[in-house]
DNA sequence: ACGTTCTGTGGACGCTATTGACCGCAGTTT
DNA sequence: AAACTGCGGTCAATAGCGTCCACAGAACGT
């Protein structure tokens, strides 16, 4: 992981369809050189994926909220919480709620429904959502070094 | 946007490097019409960007945190955050907290000085702070009907 | 110093991106 | 009903790209 491998790596965090040999261009090396490279990468895990950011509004998307879970028994409440596809993002927190999750949906009549359906799985004792007005920005790839 | 471009934008999010001419046989076009049709869901902002996902920790950013700010004076406090680059996402929220901020730095010390800074901003009343100990998942994309 | 390994280059090949010309259908106008 | 028009597709062509291979040079350990 040198120099160029994070000039590589910052460059595919914002523009992910950038092609190899624009990429050699960029950091100075041929084109097979850089596919390795990113190969490497993705193959110790360092690039996990590529994926299009969608604007949410534009897929039926466009309720956010943020709710935190208050757990008892935390047995196999994950695998639960996975299965929901509402949950778009799951932390794992400190403090009294320990999860933190990013929800999803349509409408605030769907938000409603995901909450109960929360509320009610096994070893959830409560809930505390918080709704998003407007999604200032998010995902933003800060600068490498 | 019909059924094909809902493919389309599934297809990318999921696989954003996926070839116009890969994409055009999922969907059972040509690579031209496809190479229009994803063009024209870029022009319309449906399509914000494509983006590496990359494995925090290999970046030196293996601290997420949450941090909600309670504000009284909200003039330009946004181009603020907006020029703090740990700042990831920024939502605007309904109730006392009007800010919750994804946070992501190197060290716990990094986030200490990331809470001060924030507590001094002008307008800035109090910060509430979450320290995320895993991510579970993160920006899953939600399977389009 | 030597061999080994790693990582680069250059060339070759088939496939892809991208453009332009053309076609067919739907809706609208005359 | 016929003609016009715009949209959105296919096909064809060319330039450029992805990807594999053989080979070369630097870094390293023994």
């Amino acid at each position: 992981m040198d120099a160029i491998d994070r000039s590589l790596i910052d460059l595919l965090r914002r523009s992910a369809r950038l092609s190899y040999a624009e990429l050699a261009r960029q950091v100075g090396l041929s084109a097979p050189a850089v596919h390795e490279r990113v190969g490497k990468l993705e193959a110790a895990g360092v690039i996990r994926g590529y994926h299009a950011d969608v604007e949410p509004h534009a897929i039926q998307l466009g309720v956010t909220a943020i709710i935190g879970l208050v757990v008892n028994a935390n047995d196999d409440l994950l695998d639960l919480l996975r299965e929901m596809p509402e949950v778009e993002s799951c932390y794992f927190m400190a403090g009294e709620e320990s999860y933190l999750l990013k929800v999803r949906v349509a409408t605030i009549d769907e938000l409603e429904h995901v909450i109960v359906s929360m509320s009610h799985l096994p070893g959830v004792s409560r809930t505390r959502t918080m709704v998003a007005l407007s999604t200032k920005w998010e995902g933003r790839p800060r600068p490498l070094n």
